[in-house]
DNA sequence: TCTGGGGTCCTAGGACCC
DNA sequence: TCTGGGGTCCTAGGACCC
């Protein structure tokens, strides 16, 4: 008998987090857009019922977010990070193990509460999640991880189920899996779904039933081990430690499309300024830095040109001046004069814990250097992100992306703090 | 006019080296 | 007529996830 394994996903999450704050959100419909208010991320209920799908282009929206009187908000992520501590303070003691998979969804591991009627506990660890954060969930519950996520998929979309959807019981399972289209199980993406659809498996049912050596075929070990989940087999453990991570990136598109060269530059050192940032909060250091840029996608009939430039960081560093640095220096292998850019980025890799770089012959101990990281850190994490700059980034910013809706830092800036009247 | 950002994993060809 | 093999790095791109 495997241990139950249950997953929490919060329900509209960044709307929700929104809503939390603003009460005239409440029961109108509700969008939230990403980076640049370029397409749809976030939908209330009320919004997904008008027909509004994940990721569509505002612009094309604009006559029904008039008509229906669509509330439009820009993403607020610090608002979201924050509430996000929240809601896994409102689970601690309903599991022993914690895998925070995505900002709205959390797995726990529930070995040691099997002898207990799950649904009831899980039940109990919504209302304390409503009641801490007013924010409202779904779980679902199986042996392995595809399976609760098919269990968190049935829980959200069948009012049957009343919020939490247990599938340790072979009849439920049977039939939700012989509803669940194909496509719409975890790791089924578009490319996938259509070769499993020509050779007619429609539902997460017939995957199940597909033979192994056809999975394989179909897509390597990734759909074999799918398969094997969904057939109750655990493949994924649910991992408590967060593995070290491989890589970060800080990319942006632009607000208006960049031309020249200092421009370009300027954006990328805010991002590798940002970058090195990041670095310093996880306590590591990189071992490479990569930076690109590309002309707008979306528009094949204009002059086209991508590229990326790595710089080896020898020896391996979090300084963000020698991350500027050697971002310049890949820039200028990888410019072309002529084009409008409309996207750039830093990406930094090999990454490993500052105490654990290897050192080198000649890297001499450079305290006035940390000291000036970590003050920079610190005027720019008191006073606002833009307090303290590298003089190339400048403080003009030509590319700047739009943010025109965005809802106040509620929960983490005291003067954004919500005011009570009496 | 206007189409996100941040991840992981995998594949493949070319350059380069021994 | 008649191609070296194997390793690593770089760049590019596909697929998937939230």
């Amino acid at each position: 008998m495997t241990t139950p394994i249950a997953l929490i996903d919060c329900n509209s999450y960044y709307v929700s987090c929104e809503r939390a704050f603003d009460a005239s959100l409440k029961d109108v419909p509700v969008v939230v857009l990403s980076n640049n208010d370029g397409c749809v991320i976030a939908r209330s209920a009320e919004s997904k019922a008008l027909g509004i799908k994940m990721g569509d282009p505002i612009h094309h929206l604009r006559d029904m977010v008039r008509r229906h009187g669509i509330r439009v908000l820009s993403s607020n992520y610090t608002l979201y990070g924050d509430m996000q501590r929240r809601v896994i303070a409102a689970c601690e003691a309903f599991a022993r193990d914690f895998e925070i998979y995505s900002i709205d969804e959390t797995f726990l591991d529930l070995a040691g509460f099997e002898d207990r009627d799950l649904v009831a506990h899980a039940q109990a660890m919504r209302n304390q999640v409503q009641q801490w954060t007013t924010i409202p969930t779904c779980v679902g519950i199986a042996g392995t991880k595809t399976l609760a996520k098919l269990a968190n998929r049935a829980a959200k979309t069948d009012p049957r189920f009343g919020g939490v959807a247990d599938l340790r019981d072979d009849a439920v399972r049977r039939k939700v899996m012989d509803v669940i289209e194909v496509g719409d199980v975890w790791g089924v993406g578009r490319a996938t779904a259509t070769k499993l659809l020509d050779l007619d498996i429609r539902t997460a049912a017939a995957l199940r039933d597909m033979p192994m050596k056809q999975a394989r075929a179909v897509g390597t070990v990734v759909l074999e081990r799918l398969v094997a989940e969904l057939r109750g087999e655990a493949a994924n453990a649910v991992e408590a430690i967060e593995p070290q991570r491989k890589g970060m990136a800080v990319t942006r598109s632009f607000g208006t499309p960049v031309t020249r060269f200092d421009h370009l530059m300027g954006a990328l050192t805010e991002y590798a300024m940002r970058a090195g940032e990041k670095l310093r909060a996880h306590g590591l250091v990189a071992g490479r830095l990569t930076a690109f840029f590309h002309t707008n996608r979306h528009r094949p009939d204009r002059p086209q040109y991508a590229a990326s430039r790595a710089v080896t960081l020898h020896p391996m560093t979090a300084d963000s001046l020698k991350l500027i640095a050697a971002a310049r220096r890949g820039a200028e292998r990888a410019w072309r004069d002529g084009y409008a850019f409309t996207k750039a980025g830093v990406i930094l890799e090999n990454l490993v814990a500052s105490e654990l770089r290897p050192r080198t012959l000649f890297e001499e101990p450079d305290d006035r250097r940390a000291r000036l990281m970590s003050a920079l850190d610190e005027i720019n994490g008191r006073f606002g992100k833009w307090s303290a700059v590298t003089a190339s980034q400048g403080f003009k910013r030509e590319w700047k992306l739009r943010a025109d809706s965005r809802s106040p830092a509620w929960t983490t800036r005291l003067s954004d703090l919500p005011l009570v009247k009496t």
